[in-house]
DNA sequence: CTGTTAGCGCATTCAC
DNA sequence: GTGAATGCGCTAACAG
């Protein structure tokens, strides 16, 4: 019951704390006679040494923090299931801190941003403003950026300009002249620098094309499957309607057919719709989308977190990722 | 850059290490003016006490470890939110286990049922065996299973007996008597205990009707949407096909979805399908499913957990969350 | 190779 | 009210 400590251990076998020690970090200064012995030991009294005392000796936390924006878009959750691949591995707990609103973010990125929080911090899709990069910098605390951006941090990213673009341009491909856009939020406390990239790839598409760009055509909302759907149907009522959607996550992707449905319109006879980051629903729904690597952005994420504690690099590395455009059912040349 | 630690406050502030960590703690037994030089001081270093050190002296660990099954499966997720959901708001960190096979289980329930790992423990999903079950009751560690039962245990599950039942006489009202099943493997090292329950209920509903149980219309096999699929498949590849299948996960029924439109048979004109779970896929593909309150359950199992840890209640605590079942588009009477 | 000792940073006595 | 001293359990440095 009491609990057992490394001194039973040590009393036990006869030997000094240190040796103990030693043989619990498998340290070759030992005998194999004494190892034994105090081995034996340690399974007699079912020994386990205490993390924390451990953890406060070595000036380690042996902790990676993993900060994300709720756990309710699956897009995050796959990242996570990357990082939990990774460190699942390693010496390292992953602890969880999920941000339900600006103010807590920002705290995160005070709070977690000294010596002895977290040996290591991940943060998804929440890009750091200025002051708050800067002083991450400072902190020396090892941190990537998954799915934001910052000039002067380690980040994964995709290329969501690129992607935004190869959206847009498979419709045009497909004929189509009216394409409207449904997309976050863009400029707001939350920085959702993807959004933005994927908006202005959807521009750049048009503009290449020699279309012009209707701003009539793009509305932002909060973020929701439901919320899209309204807005879709805004778009969809009007009488020039588009006859494609360019929808900038999934989620609001299937809201859009949501709204399609509702309205008695048909895709993808009568409206083609794209999402984009490839969500397992997405699969479902036979929705034509551009795919990102959810599960790799999480894994090269918490690989060069890790390589960065153990020796970290100056200058801000950037990996970005492959996109991929999946045509599935939902997009067709418009049925006029 | 150097730490800066409870002794550098006290120094600045003119006091001893016990008035700061004092202040820290709230204790009313200090006078107002030294508290506010403190915390001037402290303001001043930009100071946050050590966690580590403070869990090291206090004895706890001041944190919370959720162990559950693969990080794949949405009803997890669900779950996994409504703990943090409670978790965020507490002193406790939340820290991550995802268990990849029943070694990797065996050895979380080992290594965590011990004092100074964690505070309390969250299991999802995961079965114990006597042996562990004792171990943790031995250790005095305080834990609840989330959907999971042991009769030793403080739990919080839903009635998946009644939930079979519910979903098998669903399919006989409406006319129904062809009623095939699938489910992950019943009897497995993983001890899937509400799996069986399902399909216990399952026989029962189908005992109740007066029809008889055959065997040859149920199937088991690993989790997972393509694994149902196929099972599915041979189960309508049957000359005497049933006309209603009752899958026991709604990513199951998915699959059997699958399996339908590639044989070409149409839901719910000549097959029903019903699921379980409720995630947010079956809204989407308009699945008939059995309910259960999966954010809730985690909240409600966080909450036992807290108060368990404030003080622990003797006798198992069994928390039962009611079921729904939630008709949508995939059943149907017979089409014969 | 091995025992002893000095911290790691904080909370908590116990005197004053 | 407040300061000084003790211990939480472990690692690492230092003698031997």
């Amino acid at each position: 019951m009491a609990n057992v400590t490394i001194r039973d251990i040590a009393r036990r076998a006869k030997v000094g704390v240190g040796t103990v020690s030693r043989v619990l970090n498998d340290s070759p200064a030992v005998s194999e006679e004494t190892r034994r012995i105090v081995l034996e030991a340690i399974r007699e009294l079912d020994y386990a040494p205490s993390p924390i005392a451990r953890r406060l000796s070595l000036g380690r936390t042996l902790t990676i923090a993993v900060v994300l924006p709720f756990l309710t878009l699956p897009a995050f959750v796959e990242r996570l299931r990357g990082v939990q691949h990774v460190l699942g591995d390693s010496e390292y707990d992953l602890v969880l801190y999920s941000v339900g609103n600006p103010t807590q973010r920002d705290s995160y990125y005070r709070d977690l941003a000294r010596p002895n929080r977290a040996d290591g911090l991940l943060f998804m899709s929440l890009p750091p403003n200025n002051q708050q990069a800067q002083r991450l910098l400072h902190s020396k605390v090892p941190n990537v950026m998954i799915g934001s951006v910052h000039q002067t941090l380690h980040q994964v990213r995709v290329d969501d300009f690129y992607g935004g673009e190869l959206a847009t341009q498979h419709l045009i491909n497909l004929g189509h002249r009216r394409i409207g856009l449904i997309s976050d939020y863009i400029d707001t406390p939350w920085h959702f620098v993807p959004m933005r990239d994927r908006f202005r790839g959807y521009q750049k598409a048009l503009e290449k094309a020699g279309f012009e760009f209707n701003s009539d055509f793009t509305i932002q909302g909060p973020h929701g499957r439901d919320e899209a759907c309204a807005m879709a149907v805004k778009l969809l009522k009007r009488p020039d309607r588009p006859s494609a959607i360019f929808a900038c996550s999934d989620t609001q992707a299937i809201g859009v057919l949501d709204a399609a449905q509702k309205l008695g319109i048909r895709v993808p006879e009568e409206l083609s719709v794209v999402g984009y980051d490839g969500i397992r629903d997405a699969e479902y729904m036979q929705l034509t989308t551009v795919e990102q690597p959810l599960f790799e952005s999480g894994v090269e994420g918490a690989q060069l977190l890790l390589e960065n504690i153990v020796n970290p690099m100056p200058g801000p590395k950037v990996i970005t990722l492959p996109i991929e455009l999946v045509i599935r059912g939902t997009t067709a040349p418009p049925g006029d």
